[in-house]
RNA sequence: GGUGCGGUAGCUCAGUUGGUAGAGCAAAGGACUGAAAAUCCUUGUGUCGGCGGUUCGAUCCCGCCCCACACCA
């Protein structure tokens, strides 16, 4: 019996996961999951460069407007949500394929997250709404109060890692680092981690490019369309942001693009940062796509 | 041609009552287990427009010149 295998094609935006994706999925005959935090909303299109509508219908995707953007979507929603569009294309096939840029949610499929206790949304909002009135001074406060385990080893600069903690602290009772093992789960299927990457040149220029199609194909009307959801977190997003900041009158539309740009490559680099440090990636060229192609072939060969 | 305001880091600018200079953005590197296209951390030598003068010492004061902008002719 063949094992089951899940090709994974990961790396920065703009070096062309999705067209190979497309390619693989062809050839194996199977359905993609993207691993994309933000391409699962439906709302979202020109900004996220979603895959072609024709390859859309051409191939089953998974978490790709599968959600709307008033819903709360994060990591532990797509491990949950990944595991099972796995375990469906296994019931008719040997491989699947993932491809995505979210390190995070990439993560949380391969090796699991730690069970946290799912937090009430309320909570939350509180914290946020306190923390925007009374500031960092006040969140440290509170997290060196209430969870003085998180506050001497964790992120104490970033607002976000604190209000987290603070959270759980809250509603659980107990620190989250009692809770964050870093337990690796092993799940019962092979994994083939690919990596395409471009000499950076090369990628500043992909982003440019897209950035200028993205403009054309009309990406201010949609962001525009959107303007009144802007505080929901998923449009918290390179493309979007810079566009509300236009329309506020705060910026022209050429800087709007030119921040678009440069966010986009500080948003390519950052995950570079992270990919890296996986040591089960295997990297390729993205000028070189035929290599990745007989590879994959080899591997899936040398398991049967 | 005259007057005014400028010329400081890749960009936008701050500053030094004269002791060779600093922010934001960009850039480079990094962290990151339920906000991750998010969030956070680290990294700043540049003929301070040019040439001369005053001074122990000038990017800062003075003179001339060049460049940009505005206004007046």
């Amino acid at each position: 019996m063949i094992p089951k295998t899940i090709i994974i094609i990961t790396g920065p935006t703009a070096v062309g996961k999705t067209s190979l994706a497309i390619d693989l999925a062809r050839q194996y005959n199977t359905s993609i999951i993207s691993a994309d935090s933000r391409q699962c909303f439906q709302e979202l299109n020109i900004g996220v460069a979603k895959p072609p509508r024709v390859h859309l219908e051409e191939i089953p995707h998974f978490f790709i407007n599968s959600h709307v953007i008033t819903q709360e979507v994060h990591a532990g929603t797509f491990e949950g949500y990944a595991m099972d569009a796995v375990s469906r294309i296994f019931s008719e096939r040997d491989i699947a394929i993932m491809a995505g840029g979210t390190g995070l949610y990439i993560r949380a499929f391969c090796e699991g997250l730690d069970s946290i206790p799912q937090i009430p949304a309320g909570v939350r909002q509180q914290i946020v709404a306190q923390y925007a009135q009374s500031g960092m001074e006040w969140l440290h406060q509170e997290v060196e109060k209430k969870d003085p385990l998180f506050f001497a080893e964790g992120e104490i600069r970033n607002p976000q890692r604190l209000m987290r903690a603070l959270e759980v602290m809250i509603y659980t009772g107990k620190s989250i680092r009692e809770f964050q093992q870093q337990k690796k789960i092993t799940r019962n299927f092979s994994m083939l981690k690919i990596g395409l990457e471009l000499d950076s040149d090369l990628l500043k220029r992909n982003i440019q490019h897209r950035v200028d199609e993205m403009i054309e194909k009309g990406l201010a009307g949609e962001v525009r369309q959107l303007i009144t959801y802007r505080g929901l977190n998923a449009l918290r997003t390179v493309g979007y942001t810079e566009l509300f900041e236009h329309f506020d009158g705060k910026i022209s539309l050429n800087e709007a693009i030119e921040k678009i740009k440069a966010n986009t490559r500080a948003y390519a680099k950052r995950q570079m940062t992270w990919f890296k440090k996986d040591k089960e990636i295997t990297w390729f060229d993205a000028r070189n796509v035929d290599d990745v192609k007989k590879w994959v072939e080899l591997k899936l060969k040398i398991k049967n």
